[in-house]
DNA sequence: CTGAAAGCGCTTACAG
DNA sequence: CTGAAAGCGCTTACAG
């Protein structure tokens, strides 16, 4: 492993003098640095990074602590962070907290990361994040007064939503979603539909509205299960909101197991817009928002904070839009 | 930030001492290791992993080299990975190669990872690896000699999946790869279709095998066009095989969209099995292999040879499964 | 068994 | 503008 040491050697000139020239931080005599870039490049050096993070007290290291990695609408949304942050040095690494979480609380503090973005929907433990506030860490979508929140506002395309349904004659419609009845409520698109509901003149029983307590269970496993707690109780409903795109997967594969078809018998709606839902038969209509402007404006808010720490923490809020698909028809009994 | 020698001062010992301690390599008085164990507790100390890093020279870091995110498959095989490394202190972290390349290598060989997992399906430069290679970079899936090669052996579940076709009085056969035509015949299921074929009485026509040489698209854009493809020139196909499960879903799309249906005038065969296809309509027949153990024993196999640079590389071979879903039926013009 | 000290490969005031 | 040197927070022989 050739340091730097070497290269100022070969150069014949400082370290310092050479890592002057790599950060250009400093003018540097333009023989040196004809100099010091052939040393570079005759003994193949490479920087470590490692070195550097520890003398600087910053590594350029953005962790995110997710609860499903199949998620591909997770996916999707780290993409696009991780394209922003890479263009400007930071690494991005996917925390999976979905087991042995006690050693990964562990693991995130030592190695110093200079932000975490929280894309786990059950709360993390106090003193894990006492301590990352006490490193300084830029935290995102965890307290509003101590991290930057980005909340997706759906209640737009809630209501639209809602206003096709009741215009197509859908009156049973159910809610299916993999958070649990606490959290239901917080949620903009639960809120929203509990608000609503009588408004638009579909059936207020509670047992239209289904929640998931059981935190080990993946989305796609929850709304098939869930769709068959619903269809065992109300047969006769005929459109069911999903939380996510995998809810809604998971119950239409229940609806079609159970003899009836999408989205003749029952329509459904997901949200989240993830790739493969234009892809399913039939095609899942669903409300999402910009994955790009989403993943890289997280990006963006932290690189700005990390580097200069006076900037405060601020509420982001993203608009949301209605993708009509195939999965979505007029309710039956009025065709 | 409290450090070790801060944790040493309030112990009443020496910096050495609290090492010691904390990494359990040498006894230490168990008086002395009560009292640093306090020290820690009411100082609230989290060591550096990054220091530790620089002075030990290893990070416990491993990468993984990918091009898209979004394909559940990897993401499975990932998870069981980073489970396993992370139970025994290690970090993944996966790097997007889709764009910016040249940065993302600098970054790679900066960060001194102590292993990289190529799941690429395009070559990587050559410096690069070179440059891993001198800085003792454990490498998995790049040439057999110098890294360890994971290779999904898919001839015996392939050979199956072509004696059911021929069963149910396929003849019309076509094959759709993500991969372009010269790594298609490397390719273990291409090579067996493309060598059994006329064995199994299918239809030899060169234009029933599709490849695809546009790097930029996802897997299931290039299932989508390259059956367009296909119906435009077959449309009397009976069955396609799909080289991995999200194209099968881009080519059920379009078959649907052509006003055909699967599997009654069309059936189809992916391979992976990610958890989503058993959510499709009609449920995609696939094949696939236990990701959980290639996983664990990619991360296994890594990290015996960190620990131990004497272990030598090896090739790995997993067998595959036949998985048989409501994709596949009888040949219409056998009913 | 424990402590003092050198070393890991960088950055960054500070003199000159 | 450049070099010498202290420092980042650890590990690890080496004396004692």
């Amino acid at each position: 492993m050739v340091t730097r040491a070497e290269v100022a050697c070969r150069a014949g000139v400082s370290v310092g003098t050479v890592s002057n020239v790599i950060n250009k931080k400093a003018f540097v005599k333009p023989e040196y640095v004809e100099r010091v870039k052939r040393a570079i490049e005759e003994l193949n050096y490479v920087p470590d990074f490692n070195a550097k993070s520890l003398a600087r007290r910053r590594n350029n290291h953005i962790g995110i602590a997710l609860f499903e990695m199949t998620n591909p609408y997770h996916a999707e949304v780290i993409q696009w962070l991780e394209k922003y942050a890479a263009e400007r040095d930071y690494m991005v690494t996917t925390f999976l907290l979905d087991n042995n979480t006690d050693k990964k609380y562990e693991v995130i503090c030592e190695r110093r990361l200079d932000a975490l973005v929280n894309f786990m929907t059950n709360d993390l433990p106090r003193n894990f994040i006492e301590t990352l506030k006490s490193q300084q860490t830029v935290l995102v979508n965890f307290n509003p007064q101590d991290s930057f929140v980005v909340v997706n506002d759906y209640s737009q395309s809630m209501l639209e939503c809602m206003r096709l349904l009741r215009d197509y004659g859908h009156k049973k419609v159910a809610y299916l979603s993999s958070i649990d009845s606490l959290r239901y409520k917080a949620d903009k698109r639960g809120e929203m539909f509990l608000l609503k509901r009588g408004e638009f003149g579909f059936d207020c029983a509670d047992d239209l509205i289904f929640c998931n307590d059981d935190y080990m269970l993946h989305s796609e496993e929850i709304g098939y299960r869930l769709c068959g707690k619903l269809l065992s109780c109300h047969p006769d409903v005929t459109a069911i909101f999903c939380m996510n795109d995998l809810v809604a997967f998971g119950a239409m594969r229940k609806i079609n197991e159970s003899g009836l078809s999408c989205p003749h018998d029952v329509s459904v709606l997901g949200c989240d817009d993830i790739a493969l839902g234009e892809y399913f038969n039939p095609p899942l209509t669903t409300m999402s928002f910009d994955k790009m402007k989403h993943g890289a404006s997280i990006a963006k808010k932290i690189i700005e904070k990390i580097e200069n720490s006076e900037c405060p923490y601020e509420t982001i809020v993203v608009g949301s839009e209605l993708k009509l698909r195939g999965s979505v028809a007029k309710c039956k009994y009025e065709r």
